[in-house]
DNA sequence: TTAGCTGTATTACATATCTATTACACTCAT
DNA sequence: ATGAGTGTAATAGATATGTAATACAGCTAA
């Protein structure tokens, strides 16, 4: 996996495993690789990994069996609300971010509009 | 200024000039606050500030009088590009990180409608 | 019981970021 | 020429991040 720069890896890959959940890739109750395939898949310690695990271990998303794994929790309710705020996250921060460059929440629809349609291909 | 962790403030105050030009409040050929005046205003050190204006140095956007101070770049269309381009990376990062969680394409205009009603007050 | 898989902890090292401090170089108004 | 304002550079120290290596602890299947 690449990283961007001047973001810690850890929180990256936080962020990954979040998506994996959102879009399904991951479901409730399931196993999640261990910290050493992660590790390998990501090129990337297992002290990073652990990291990111411990985070969404500490938010209930994640669950430990010591010996055994990590598992997706099986709160059908926590995942759905997680996939949620995920999603409004990302719209809250869009919509602040274009009103810091003069882009009227108004005309918001529009650009996105716009957007979109010259970017088709 | 409250600058979020995990991110290098120097990229922050980067962000947070350019986005002063794209609001016009930084206009062509104007004088910009010496680093030492930047320093105080956004409770951080000279050199940190020193490290974002290289960069926009680089770029292009400010030049340097030494003795004198930072000014804002008397190229308008580059001014103007720069702003674009800013809207720009808003709208790709929001739409890439959108299909990261599963939205698509097509629903995105109805989903920010929705969200853009929902947060009305 | 043992082998091989899990997670966890510790230590040491390298690098990036940020601060603090000091010094230097340039320009302009006086 | 001098002083006060500019940008610039260099050093030292603190903290966060990431790697590498090693060791320990728990589970499960053979």
């Amino acid at each position: 996996m690449e990283f961007k720069d001047n973001i810690p890896i850890y929180l990256q890959i936080e962020q990954y495993l979040y998506r994996q959940i959102a879009l399904g890739k991951m479901k409730a109750g399931e196993k999640i690789p261990s910290v050493r395939k992660l590790a390998l898949e990501l090129t990337v310690n297992v002290n990073t990994v652990q990291r990111a695990l411990q985070q969404m271990n500490d938010q209930g998303i994640l669950y430990t069996k010591r010996g055994e794994g990590n598992f997706v929790t099986e709160d059908i309710e926590l995942l759905a609300k997680t996939k949620q705020t995920l999603i409004d996250n990302q719209l809250d921060e869009f919509v602040q971010n274009m009103a810091k460059l003069g882009v009227e929440r108004d005309s918001l629809v529009t650009v996105l509009e716009k957007y979109l349609k010259e970017s088709e291909e």
